[in-house]
DNA sequence: TCTGGGGTCCTAGGACCC
DNA sequence: TCTGGGGTCCTAGGACCC
C-alpha cells in the first residue's frame, strides 16, 4: 500500500446561501446579510455574511437574537430550491477534476486526487504535492469565474484533516496539510473544530480539562473512553491524522440508490407553525399536507416506505417521535391514516402544538407499478400535473385548507 | 415571540425466533 | 426450573452536521 500523501480535498463554498443571494442581488455586496427568515418570523440563522458575523451573528442562532445584535442587517428568507441549482453547477465543475468524489452536503464535497498527479503536472511544479495544490486553486478559481461563488479547500492525507483544513482556509483560501504535519496543524485548535465533536462531547472533554486537540491526541485512551465510549479510539486515531485515507467507505449525505435496497436514507418534512395551534382542523390539515409532500417525494424518487414517523413538538418545546412499520407504501392516503392513528394515540397533552413532522424511512425501491394498486393511476395523474405546473398545482382538500394558513 | 429543516449514525431495550 | 445465547427487527431517543 502506498504511503499516504495529501490527496483528499474538502471543497467548501464560503457562506454559500449568502453568496447565492448576493449573486442574485448584487446590492447585498458589502452589507451584513442574514439568511433564514424575515425578522419577526420564527426561525434561525441558516447562513450569515462575514459582515454579520463581525456583529456576533452565528448560524443556528434564533432570528430574534440575530435581530437584536444586527438590526440593520439585510434579512432574507431561505430559498433552498435555488441553492440546489447552484450547488449542482459547482458539483459538475468539480467532478470534471477527479474520477472519485463525494457529496457531503449542499455546500461541501470531497474529491480524491490520488493518482492524478501526472495528469496535472506542469513544468515548474515543485513536486506532486505542489501540483495538486495548484490544481485545487485552479478549481476554486474556475468556480468563482464560471458560477460566481467563492469557495475554500483543504487538502490532506485524511478526510477529517482535509475538512478541518478547509475551515482554516476560509475565506477564499486553499490550505494543504502535508503528510506528517497533521498533528502540528491540529494540536493548537479547540476540540470543537474537529468534525464529530459537538457541544455535548466538548462539554465532556472540557470537564476533563481537555480544551485543544493536542489534549485529545495525547490523552490516555482509557480516559477518553471513560467519557466517549466506543468512539474514543477512532476519534483519537483521526486526531492523530491516522486512517480515513480513502473516500470509499464514507457515505454521501443524500443516498439516492442502493442496488441492495438497503440504505436508501429517509424522506422527511416538518413545519413549525407561525403560531402554536390547538385547533384540530389546522392540525389535521398540516398532517395531511406533510403526508402529501413526503409521499410525492418518495414517488418521484421511485421508493416506498415501510416506516412512518410522526414528530410532535409542543409549545414548551417538549418533542416526541412515534413510528410504525407496515407494508411498504408511497400513498398519502395510507400514510395519512397511520399518521392520524399515531397522533391520536400519542398526543397525550392538551398543550398547544408548535411543530409537526413526518418522516418516511425503511425505504424500498418501488417495484413495477402494480395494476392492482388502487392509488397508482391517480398518483400518475397527480404527479404528472405537478411536474408540469408545479407542486402546488394540486392538493388534497384537507391539505389545501392548511395552505390557507401559510403566507402568500 | 429564544430555539428551522433537511439529513446521518449510534445506542439500548424488548419482541421474537431458533 | 429458572433461564442459555445469538440474530434480527422494531421503537425511541440523542448527538451531530450543514
Amino acid at each position: 500500500m502506498a504511503l499516504p500523501a495529501p490527496r483528499l480535498c474538502c471543497l467548501d463554498l464560503d457562506t454559500f446561501f449568502v453568496s447565492v443571494e448576493r449573486l442574485l442581488d448584487p446590492s447585498l455586496n458589502g452589507k451584513p446579510v442574514v439568511v433564514g427568515a424575515l425578522p419577526g418570523q420564527r426561525g434561525v440563522v441558516t447562513s450569515s455574511s462575514y459582515e454579520a458575523r463581525a456583529l456576533g451573528v452565528r448560524s443556528g442562532m434564533s432570528l430574534t437574537e440575530a435581530y437584536r445584535l444586527a438590526p440593520r442587517a439585510v434579512y432574507v428568507p431561505t430559498r433552498h430550491g435555488i441553492y440546489g441549482d447552484y450547488s449542482a453547477r459547482v458539483r459538475q465543475i468539480a467532478e470534471g477534476y477527479t474520477p472519485v468524489s463525494q457529496i457531503a452536503s449542499i455546500d461541501e464535497m470531497f474529491l480524491d486526487f490520488s493518482g492524478c498527479e501526472s495528469l496535472y503536472f506542469v513544468p515548474g511544479d515543485d513536486g506532486p504535492d505542489a501540483t495538486i495544490e495548484r490544481t485545487v486553486r485552479r478549481l476554486t478559481d474556475e468556480i468563482q469565474t464560471r458560477v460566481g461563488l467563492p469557495s475554500s479547500a483543504g487538502i490532506a492525507t485524511s478526510r477529517s484533516v482535509a475538512k478541518v483544513a478547509s475551515g482554516a482556509a476560509k475565506p477564499r483560501g486553499v490550505l494543504m496539510v502535508r503528510a506528517g504535519a497533521e498533528q502540528s496543524f491540529l494540536a493548537p485548535l479547540p476540540v470543537r473544530k474537529f468534525p464529530g465533536i459537538g457541544p455535548v462531547a466538548e462539554e465532556k472533554l472540557t470537564a476533563l480539562g481537555m480544551k485543544t486537540l493536542r489534549d485529545v491526541m495525547t490523552a490516555p485512551l482509557s480516559t477518553l473512553q471513560g467519557v466517549l465510549g466506543a468512539w474514543a479510539e477512532p476519534l483519537q486515531r483521526a486526531c492523530r491524522g491516522q486512517g480515513g485515507h480513502e473516500l470509499g467507505r464514507e457515505r454521501p449525505a443524500f443516498q439516492e440508490f442502493d442496488p441492495q435496497g438497503q440504505t436508501l436514507g429517509t424522506i422527511s418534512n416538518e413545519r413549525t407553525f407561525r403560531e402554536d395551534v390547538r385547533d384540530p382542523a389546522s392540525i389535521q390539515a398540516m398532517l395531511c399536507s406533510l403526508c402529501e409532500r413526503v409521499c410525492y417525494r418518495a414517488r418521484t424518487r421511485g421508493v416506498k416506505a415501510r416506516t412512518v414517523t410522526l414528530k410532535l413538538r409542543y409549545a414548551d418545546f417538549e418533542t416526541l417521535e412515534r413510528s410504525r412499520t407496515f407494508a411498504a407504501t408511497a400513498s398519502e392516503l395510507e400514510v395519512y391514516r397511520v399518521v392520524q392513528d399515531l397522533f391520536r394515540k400519542h398526543r397525550e397533552r392538551r398543550t398547544a402544538i408548535r411543530l409537526l413532522g413526518i418522516r418516511l424511512s425503511n425505504l424500498e425501491v418501488e417495484r413495477q407499478l402494480s395494476l392492482f394498486d388502487d392509488h397508482g393511476p391517480v398518483h400518475r395523474v397527480v404527479d404528472g400535473v405537478r411536474q408540469r405546473f408545479g407542486y402546488d398545482a394540486l392538493h388534497l382538500a384537507l391539505a389545501a385548507r392548511d395552505r390557507e394558513h401559510e403566507e402568500p
